[in-house]
DNA sequence: GATGAATGAGGTTTCATTCAT
DNA sequence: AATGAATGAAACCTCATTCAT
């Protein structure tokens, strides 16, 4: 099952390997673009620049590629994120960055949504549990939860299930964005940013709202 | 001079449908398991036990293929819960018929879940419009803003963007199932059945607390 | 080698067979547009207005309606040329007449001209029999011939081969407007329509005056 | 797991001659014997010992690679055709040379005339113009009205329109190759390699008589 | 005679992958 | 590392022809 290719250098990141960084980048946004079933090798390399040979030099197949390419996408954003923990202590805030990270994760016409639904749809556990880490190493979940507990166990917040409750702000944030298409068709939502910005304070407030012993 | 292979229906099941919901079925199944690009035609003609060139007879292409049987599928979605409007004025019990149902429709290992997930990276305008029509068609969503405004201009409720709120609560309870394996994956949760029945308690419950006025 | 089919109505040419006219007619116009190889069985159908299946039934493949309905439309120009033969002892008459013929015959834009090219290129012998009978028939050739032996015995015409001095002029007369597209493109003619008709007199002229002993 | 099929070069036979030429050979074959329409890859790629998918590699279609092996072919012979201008002043040999060139080309069984038929019947426009290019560019044509002109002037000869009078040699000495079939049926001629041999110097001769004052 | 559906073979084209240099 | 050419399998689609009604 594994077949070692020649001298691949997986080892020596001491400064740019631009061919392998252009087939990264490129074959990023054919992904993201037409899915691991619609991308084109072809159009890899010739968006990347470069030979269609190397794709295979570098990576060992279109699916492998796939693998790795996005996976890594991932892993890079976990690096990016985990130096950003914080420290509060009020759940509001801890909710409200949140939020804010998820618009901007989501707002943009990145990569990231296309690939997280397709995967999504037909999971590859390796992706799955990359895109899982990002969310998880920012620490901030289980920082929420650690202060609904907190709050419940200080008579401010009525009892639920942590994971439960955690599930049904997460939805409501980043579930949105995945929705959005359909919900907006629905609605007759026409300015989506406009509503994305405003559904950051609302959904805190409902949300918090909804924890509170009344 | 005459070599016979292909497709014939050797097994005999699939009773006498006709050859075009033989192929309507088939191609649900082989687009939701593998998405417009990576469904082959001729599985679907194997699946569906007809010849190849029938599914470009009654369709006329992969791709119109694909339209026809999925928009189809979502409307016919319409025309089955168009019937079960139901008349209830309680808030409560509006939003957690609506609860159900998303139990009910993406519980199910069905086609439904993996198509929208797809259409939502990229979508196909007819198909996202049918697909909105299904949620729309209800009637609910229209019912619950009725219902909840009411119960703002009764006092009972907080004064929140209607939109806004049955967003919230709709990315709560439809927003889960899409995301669920990232989530189930991220918090460890191992029995999503039993997580998501929990679910339509308590972001009912959630919800309402969250707009009630204290 | 030979199906009989069913009853097919070869012989009673009472009155107008609809379907099987239809059939002619869309065919000529399809083989004309697109030649054998090119035409399609389907667009004839449509074309005529009827279905597929009647061209089975009333010619028996492709290749047969190809054969019947282009061999019958030269045996129809047979039948009516051959009622007008002409009387007259003047070869630059009977030049002038043939001339005439070709004009008319190939400046339209039916059928005529791109079946026999095609013919010329993958002739079938029954096809390219009935071609030529169109040529022979209207006794012109024999009747120039005949005029020019005369002249020549006279000693008003010098002595060539008959049959290469007929050949000559109908290459030159016939032979322009299958090589046309080319001739316009090599010397830049523009007005095809009008040269051609002013080749009428020019040929006859230098062809006659070719002739003649000086 | 893997099925050796298809077009190997099993036979030894066509050198080293790079794919791309062979591919060119092999369709040049394909085409004058079938047309565009009948033509059929599989047939090209075996003919050519080479990889069905090579075709489409070099060419992008099958109408591209028509176009351009037939276009080619004809700039081929501008190529050659154009070295060979010679120097005469003898309106004779100028027409003998002409008639000459016709017999050679149109003789051999060689691509050029069913090419160039087909073509006549369903035109291409760049494949039409490098015919007709081949015909201008040995400078015959001029050369002949040049010296036509010259013995208009010098009173030599009738005065007829320049264009007319090339046209119509042309038709009689190309012309005549292309009815041939036609002719042959129609006046009986069963020897047409010695009939057409025959026709150079009767033609040249017809039509300087035709010319010449009396 | 007439129709709509069906069939089987093959047509063109694509594409992941590999090879020689 | 890099390239252009090559390969083999399969993908989508078409088309002449036939069948059941």
């Amino acid at each position: 099952m594994k077949r070692k290719v020649q001298q691949k250098p997986e080892s020596p990141p001491t400064e740019d390997q631009p061919t392998r960084d252009k087939i990264v980048a490129a074959a990023l946004q054919e992904f993201a673009a037409h899915g691991k079933e619609g991308a084109r090798v072809d159009r890899v390399a010739e968006t990347a620049g470069v030979n269609k040979a190397m794709i295979y030099y570098h990576f060992r197949s279109k699916d492998n590629l796939y693998i790795e390419v996005v996976t890594s996408f991932f892993q890079n954003m976990v690096r990016q994120v985990r130096g950003a923990v914080l420290e509060t202590s009020d759940l509001r805030e801890a909710l409200q960055i949140m939020a804010r990270r998820h618009v901007e994760a989501f707002l943009e016409a990145g990569p990231i949504r296309p690939i997280i639904l397709r995967e999504l749809a037909a999971p590859h556990p390796e992706v799955l549990a990359a895109i899982a880490d990002v969310f998880t190493s920012t620490g901030l979940p289980q920082k929420v939860m650690t202060l609904m507990e907190q709050g419940m166990r200080g008579g401010q917040y009525r009892t639920v299930d942590l994971r439960q409750a955690l599930a049904a702000f997460v939805s409501m944030s980043l579930g949105y964005f995945l929705i959005a298409p359909i919900q907006d068709a629905a609605l007759g939502i026409e300015d989506r940013a406009a509503f994305a910005k405003e559904r950051q304070t609302v959904i805190v407030d409902v949300f918090l709202n909804g924890l509170k012993v009344r």
